[in-house]
RNA sequence: GCGAUGAUAACU
């Protein structure tokens, strides 16, 4: 069963979704019989081809045989409708996943924050985020990045900044992502200032800023008028073998 | 023992 879920994982990486079943329907008519993984995987190579109707006749089939969905069958499912910004059905599965007395862990809340995110309702995500806290669940770096991303976007600098310094404050540590979300959203609101400062955090730890980071940064500038700075940047880049496009 | 989550929007 290990070997056969392995290799319709690889088809289902690829998004082969033909190969994947064959497989599966061999493995079917064979004594060995699928299980809840081969399954989720099944249905998260279906959600992430966007063959989700596909997703949801798997569910089906494998309840069907007697196979209960576990958490991470549900957390395919969900992510793969808030990654289409369908939030109706992925707040659907993730009520059905509570009814039937699983627990929610950060991976889901994660997506469901990210779908929320997507389709601009922060107000949704924000409560999922508290939600979080109140069940003990424990929010990562991935849970903050997105959040902050959403925020910044709707111009809600204070929470975001708030945010920050709450996840600094648990000691989670910013990577290249987190960075990016937050000197983009800050350039693209016009606060050039704070993205310095930001900028200046990331040489404190010796990080070189990507080029989605320059090109932001560039952009604001140009726009403020500032071309002296816009030119400074561009040429910086440039030392550090980075490509402008 | 095998499976799941974050930024790069919008317009064009």
């Amino acid at each position: 069963c290990l070997t056969y879920n392995s290799i319709i994982d690889g088809f289902a990486k690829e998004a082969d979704i033909n190969s994947a079943l064959r497989l599966y329907r061999e493995m079917c008519e064979s004594e060995i019989s699928p299980n809840v993984v081969t399954y989720t995987i099944l249905i998260d190579g279906f959600c992430k081809s966007g063959n989700v109707d596909l997703a949801l006749k798997m569910l089906n089939e494998m309840r069907n045989k007697g196979l209960e969905p576990d958490v991470t069958t549900y957390s395919v499912l969900i992510d793969g409708f808030c990654k289409r910004r369908d939030m109706e059905i992925a707040y659907k599965l993730f009520s059905e996943l509570l009814e039937s007395g699983l627990s929610p862990n950060k991976v889901i809340f994660n997506s469901m924050i990210s779908g929320f995110r997507k389709s601009s309702n922060m107000e949704a995500a924000l409560d999922l985020h508290k939600k979080m806290i109140n069940e003990g669940v424990p929010c990562d770096l991935l849970t903050y990045t997105t959040l902050i991303a959403g925020l910044l976007r709707e111009g809600k600098l204070l929470i975001a900044s708030d945010l920050y310094s709450q996840m600094l404050s648990k000691g989670i540590v910013p990577d290249m992502v987190t960075y990016t979300v937050l000197i983009n959203g800050l350039c693209k609101k016009g606060q050039l200032e704070n993205a310095r400062k930001i900028l200046e955090e990331m040489d404190r730890k010796s990080m070189t800023p990507n080029i989605l980071i320059y090109n932001t940064l560039i952009a604001g500038h140009f726009k403020e008028g500032n071309l002296k700075e816009a030119f400074r940047l561009h040429n910086e880049m440039i030392d550090k073998g980075l490509i402008p496009d």
